[in-house]
RNA sequence: GGAGAGAUGGCCGAGUGGUCUAAGGCGCACGCCUGGAGAGCGUGUUACGCUAACCCCGUACGUGGGUUCAAAUCCCACUCUCUCCGCCA
């Protein structure tokens, strides 16, 4: 959420900002004129309060003096005062929904140091890590190979769950477990974040602080009776944690990992990646958020995307850090980076992980403040990053790992994790 | 699913119709005191509106509605939290 001061005194700045974004600016001249109403009515009913409480004084004044005094003449005024106020107040609810909801839309303010672009085209790559392995055979794409091994089941997924799901069997699944694990080791143990399970269904107001609502809903599934919504991110419940709390300088940063499974409809994207596990409808997702301070927070994003890149340079997978532009950034963010990983089948690289710096857009939404060392109450930064999604590393450790007669040799560090099985099958 | 209890400031907690934004305590920040720290003393400690900003001032006790001249306080509905029983991985 953007702060409503804001808009009110740097209103060009906004409307810049969401034309970068490839937004409607026009959503702050609506903004704009509801707030000045709101403001108009808040301060008339205001002053028609305070009246009525003057008079609601005199009477008791004069009631505790003589209690056969006679009020009804100020008694009179007050009840028709009352009228206006009630008439008053509900049109003020009225303004102040309205403005809500559009002030809600509002993306985050993109960062200084995002470039300007309108599509992902425009991201501007930061840097490479790792040589794409050259192939003296022609690599197999992760289906092929998962379906060779019998430990990737497309057909039987989609059987009992339809299009878009995968089912992996035998060392595959064992694989994909250890990425789990591994992942969580390394940034619990050498990374410092605090491991939590998390629930995989929250709230409609969980969905919102995060902004995931109201603007998203065709993206997420939500459960019928009971009107919950399945997570598409663990970030939803790490970075929602905090809600209504007021954290104190000293504990911050807080840094969360979790694992979970994350479930997203992908509405709008069909034809896109139908082919194997790129794009599914549930996938699983070792989450990073941090919880700092407004001054830090920009290095600390730095850090976080270091501890996700830490993760593909110990599995020895080549990867590149984009920067990503103005028109692909995300609903949230300030600042973002994505970390791709070289996928040869695809001769591409391909996104899995995406670290964000939301500021204090989350913040606002969901009222997580802290004390500074001025004793005064401020919103808490928040950032979060995958780290990694484990269903594109295991296709990138597939297809990376793969040997001419299709098997598959298991990266050092998972070996331990793989019950010291060095190559699949 | 059945029964009950509760929701007040950063926290605990008092307040059952007017002088209550709200006692008391704790925490925290700043200042005084001190060689330093502690103790002690003093001041402050939410949001919105008004303001260039500060002060002042006004409004606000889970949410919404009702009763009343007047509601934290009485009535109704809702939401959320907790406890017990039942069911259950």
């Amino acid at each position: 959420m953007i702060d409503i001061k804001k808009i009110r005194k740097e209103p060009d700045h906004i409307k810049e900002a969401l034309s970068i974004r490839n937004d409607n600016p026009d959503l702050v001249d609506q903004i704009l004129a509801l707030d000045a109403q709101r403001r108009e009515w808040v301060a008339q009913t205001d002053a028609l309060k305070a009246e009525r409480n003057t008079l609601s004084q005199l009477v008791a004044k004069q009631k505790a003096e003589n209690k056969s005094a006679d009020v009804s003449h100020w008694v009179e005024k007050s009840k028709a005062i009352g009228d206006q106020i009630k008439a008053n107040d509900e049109r003020l609810a009225q303004l102040e929904s309205q403005q809500q909801a559009i002030v809600s839309l509002l993306p985050n303010i993109p960062s200084d140091k995002v470039p300007r672009g309108t599509d992902e085209n425009h991201n501007v790559e930061v840097r490479r890590w790792g040589e794409p392995r050259v192939f003296d055979f022609e690599p197999l794409p992760h289906w092929d190979l998962g379906s060779n091994l019998n430990m990737m089941d497309f057909e039987r997924a989609s059987k009992l769950s339809g299009s878009r799901f995968v089912v992996l069997k035998d060392k595959v699944a064992t694989l994909n477990r250890a990425l789990i694990s591994f992942m969580l080791d390394v940034h619990t143990r050498e990374h410092g974040y605090v491991e939590v399970n998390v629930p995989h269904l929250v709230k409609r107001e969980s969905m919102f602080a995060t902004g995931q609502l109201p603007k998203f809903e065709q993206e997420a599934y939500r459960t019928d009776p009971d009107d919950f919504f399945l997570i598409p991110t663990a970030e939803i419940f790490l970075a929602g944690m905090h809600r209504d709390e007021i954290l104190s300088e000293k504990e911050l940063p807080l840094k969360y990992v979790a694992y979970s499974s994350c479930y997203r409809r992908e509405a709008g994207s069909y034809g896109k990646d139908v082919r194997g596990m790129i794009r599914v409808h549930q996938f699983e997702k070792v989450e990073l958020v941090k919880y700092t301070t407004p001054e830090t927070s920009f290095d600390e994003l730095e850090k976080l995307t270091a501890d996700a890149e830490r993760i593909l340079q110990l599995l020895e997978l080549p990867y590149r850090v984009v920067l990503l532009c103005t028109g692909d950034l995300g609903f949230g963010a300030a600042l973002t980076y994505d970390l791709e990983v070289w996928l040869p089948s695809y001769q591409k690289y391909r996104e899995v992980s995406s670290c964000s710096n939301d500021t204090d857009f989350q913040a606002r939404r969901g009222n997580m403040r802290y004390r500074n060392a001025q004793n005064k109450m401020e919103f808490v930064h928040t950032l979060n990053g995958s780290g990694l999604a484990v269903g594109r590393t295991l296709i990138a450790v597939l297809e990376n790992y793969q040997n001419p007669d299709g098997s598959i040799t298991v990266p050092k560090r998972l070996i331990p994790y793989m019950n010291s099985i060095e190559i699949i099958p």
